[in-house]
DNA sequence: CGGGCATTTGAGCAAGATCAAAATGGGTGG
DNA sequence: CCACCCATTTTGATCTTGCTCAAATGCCCG
């Protein structure tokens, strides 16, 4: 997710060699089966995923969208077993590390190995925002508060284009992310649609006006995601 | 929370050593301050508390209970500014560390920052089923699922004693918790107590029937979470 | 052209919210 | 010990947001 501190070069060799390769998963294939017990580490490379959970009768919650630069995997892998599961939404490509690698990493690069704590944190925080969206904010205000979030951070890594994402969510994938019904969730969209807040068409997204959706989404900045200099 | 690998000796004295001592904090008092600059890393030595957000207009969400053992501050931190308040439910005490022990920590003692990582992943799927059970099921599910999760949780720091657990929550808190509304939580409750599920009385919580009450919270059973041996 | 998915629309329903007020239940100062 | 205060719990009544069910429409792809 966008700001990190500089790597050095030396860090960056040193990933380098422990990589496993790349793998490439198709658009709705789950890259992590629900519950399995994998050993790796993901970074992701192009494209999008998810993060989500599901009860036994299928109702299914998403946790987490995954960007290109996401970190995948520090829930799953470090824990056992993974708890949940991670679907491509778009054909995507990453990048795997050995889990081995944690221990190794903490040894010998103790600066990355804080980055990694840190990214685990950060991920905390952002679902700490989307519960805070499911548990309290009214339909209108989650789908703005969503919208103008995936928005930002696909802007952070470079997706925007002549003002629009791509955007390959469906409206189900919005429904299960926010804890709503497709049916409601169309009726939201087309809202936000007619009052020109957003334009949302042809698989992406963009945002009509940026001010007047933040105030919908009752939501105001946080202080920026930096790591802090310790 | 529970399941530790054995920490060695040599380990505890560094920790202990760091140590900027210990802190206690009445019922009802701000821990940290929403938005806070804190400098510190906590663990909760005594005594129950919650991290939450609040919206604007004053909507309350709460992310998090937390339980003796637990450690407070990775999330608000090691990240730039606190993005969520902390407050003590019971009178607390906390024991504090300065945030600049971070980095020693890890380059001092990989193991322990392994550990610190863990942590922090762990608190992230806490939250994960927090935010399936807001997003995904029913009141009825959503009060089950809690009650049993902290029953589960506060007997595993020895907090049970014949066969309740110390409850310092108000219905508004639970409320908060699970995202619905006092009243509600009220006329659940007691339908969950009519039907023996639960004994809630007297700032005492002891479940009736576990096997019914996790049927109703269509909840079963996560692998336990312990620290995969790297 | 036909099947499958996603989106859209309509109608009725219900879980849970809101509003209001009464009943409890400690704690506190006199 | 009592009177009072304030927070919490409880109850009742009504309303609304968002759900469910059902069907139509549009679209992509083989």
């Amino acid at each position: 997710m966008a700001d990190f501190r500089r790597v050095s070069t030396s860090e960056l060799t040193w990933i380098d060699a422990r990589k496993l390769g790349q793998w490439r998963c198709e658009a709705g294939a789950a890259v992590v089966e629900e519950g399995s017990d994998h050993k790796r580490l993901y970074t992701l490379l192009e494209g999008w995923a998810f993060r989500f959970r599901m009860l036994p009768d299928g109702r299914r919650q998403i946790l987490n969208i995954i960007l290109p630069g996401d970190v995948l995997g520090l829930q799953a892998e470090l824990l056992a077993g993974s708890p949940h599961g991670v679907e491509a939404l778009t054909d995507v490509s990453l990048c795997a590390f050995p889990r081995t690698m944690a221990l190794a990493l903490y040894r010998e690069h103790p600066e990355l190995a804080l980055d990694l704590t840190w990214l685990a944190a950060h991920g905390e925080r952002l679902t700490d925002e989307v519960l805070l969206s499911v548990g309290r904010r009214s339909a209108l205000e989650r789908v703005a508060m969503l919208l103008v979030h995936l928005y930002k951070r696909a802007a952070s890594v470079g997706l925007a284009e002549g003002g629009s994402i791509p955007f390959p969510l469906t409206q189900a994938h919005v429904a299960d992310t926010l804890g709503l019904s497709v049916v409601h969730i169309n009726r939201v969209l087309q809202r936000l649609r007619r009052g020109g807040l957003i334009v949302l068409k042809e698989g992406r997204l963009g945002i009509g006006d940026f001010r007047s959706l933040r105030r919908v989404a009752a939501y105001w900045d946080q202080p920026a995601p930096v790591r802090p200099l310790l």
